[in-house]
DNA sequence: AAATTAAATTTCATATACTGGAATATCTAC
DNA sequence: GTAGATATTCCAGTATATGAAATTTAATTT
């Protein structure tokens, strides 16, 4: 139910050309876009020319080449108000960050991989949609451990068909049976540990957000250098984390959509 | 055309439909969106099938209403990245934000309004999302009236199009002719006011960021209160605001993607 | 400047996917 | 249990998307 099939008509096609698109990372040239995308060149050619039109991409006519548009900033603004648990978690991360002082993450699942929504940093000035919008691997990271070992059978059956299980360092789980083991384990203890498996030399604990009715809606976590802590250090913050996560999780079930419908007085779209 | 044009077959439709999600700014009941759509209860009912087997709605269970999807929000992080001038700005807009010791803004038109893609601030912490993606108007902002005035004839008179001139405050300028006015005296200074035309108490100084090709890029503004701050002194920033424009724009025109493909190492999409 | 190659765009007959009025099923509330 | 609202499916007709190939246009090379 939660998988993207890839062709949903005229319409999984197109969005599979943006993604396309937003996979090169950068504006790419049309011959680019026609020899990545799995349909005819006719056929992707028209359907950037529809995205284009729709400011889904964007041509720059200097460098020749498609970006994404800004159409989808826009879009994405109403995204992050309306289902991102970032909204509501505010305060709560914002306080979390202020005791533990370290970096912060908040972030949902997105088709099976991490997606981060908000973060707080003592340090760093705090970057928009540099930080925002991010994804990572969910096999391999705290909160993407968090979260998978609460899913259900069903949501975990489809989220373990994303994984790549690409090693990135020597404490990666690189198969899904010995991270199936790591989950049962988070399962009991109710919180998870990245031990330097995503990136070497950085830490972290994770807790889900999980909701009454037992679905995960997101995962808290707090990253720190390894050289600067130990693991035995960061577990001392799951008491907190745990309480954050369940008054997020609070929050999220009494929530009766606070953001109404505020006039703008734009023109025609 | 740079004109959305409201039908481009089966996927403008649904793009149609996601906008009025995103319009009303809050997760939506089926009968809302059927009724608030132009197009015939079945053929509705199957885009929004498809957006949120797309990801680009999801559906609330408990609430029985749908939401803008998250993969909006990691597509909106590769827009902001690879087609905002954000990135290449952050330098810039920091220096600029310390010197003034005011907030500023970064802009760029979408479809003729305002849309706000960075913002630095000296006392509140940044917002991410929240901040980043808003839109405004265009014709009563000062970053909207500095884009405008350096548009030219075609791209003006289509944005010109998208303004609603609703009267926001007794500044507003809520004519076409009397905006045009506006236009030609900022063409010649090179900077634009807003004198509480948006938001009462709120005054700003913005100026244009323009390419080589004298194409308009965004613009750039300094905010402040009416009652902390004269326009008279607002004007003082001009030289700064216009040098920080230039630097944008230039490294704008030297920037040659600086965001290699990043190997992400997820599993299939 | 002519020739060569690559890139962008159009054509058109065909097949397919979309359409939408109406019927039906499912849920909600009293 | 019935009424009213909401959600979902049907299906013939048709508009729309398809894609191989051809054409135009632009960029490179000789």
């Amino acid at each position: 139910m939660t998988e993207v099939h890839s062709s949903d008509g005229t319409v999984g096609k197109a969005l599979k050309v943006l993604e396309l698109a937003a996979n090169f990372g950068r504006p790419t040239r049309l011959p680019e876009l026609i020899s990545s995308s799995p349909y005819p060149k006719a056929t992707t050619y028209r359907l950037i020319q529809t995205l284009t039109s729709q400011n889904m991409l964007q041509f720059d006519s200097d460098r020749k080449c498609y970006a994404l548009g800004l159409r989808l900033v826009r879009l994405a603004h109403a995204a992050w108000n309306q289902s991102s648990l970032a909204p509501i978690a505010k305060q709560h991360i914002d306080k979390l960050a202020a005791n533990v002082g370290e970096t912060v993450h908040l972030a949902q699942l997105d088709n099976g991989h991490v997606l981060y929504v908000d973060k707080r940093s003592s340090e760093d000035k705090l970057e928009m949609f540099s930080e925002a919008g991010r994804i990572g691997p969910a096999y391999c990271t705290g909160v993407g451990k968090a979260m998978l070992a609460f899913l259900n059978g069903a949501e975990l059956c489809e989220a373990l068909k994303h994984q790549a299980f690409h090693r990135f360092t020597n404490s990666t789980f690189c198969d899904k049976a010995k991270l199936q083991d790591e989950l049962r384990i988070i399962q009991s203890s109710g919180y998870a540990l990245d031990r330097e498996e995503h990136e070497d030399g950085i830490i972290c604990v994770a807790v889900p957000i999980v909701s009454k009715s037992n679905r995960v809606l997101g995962a808290l976590s707090v990253t720190t250098s390894a050289y600067r802590n130990t693991i035995e250090q960061l577990e001392r913050f799951v008491p907190e984390l745990a309480r954050t996560a369940e008054s997020i999780a609070a929050e999220a079930a009494s929530w009766k959509f606070p953001h109404h419908n505020q006039e703008i007085h734009l023109g025609s779209r």
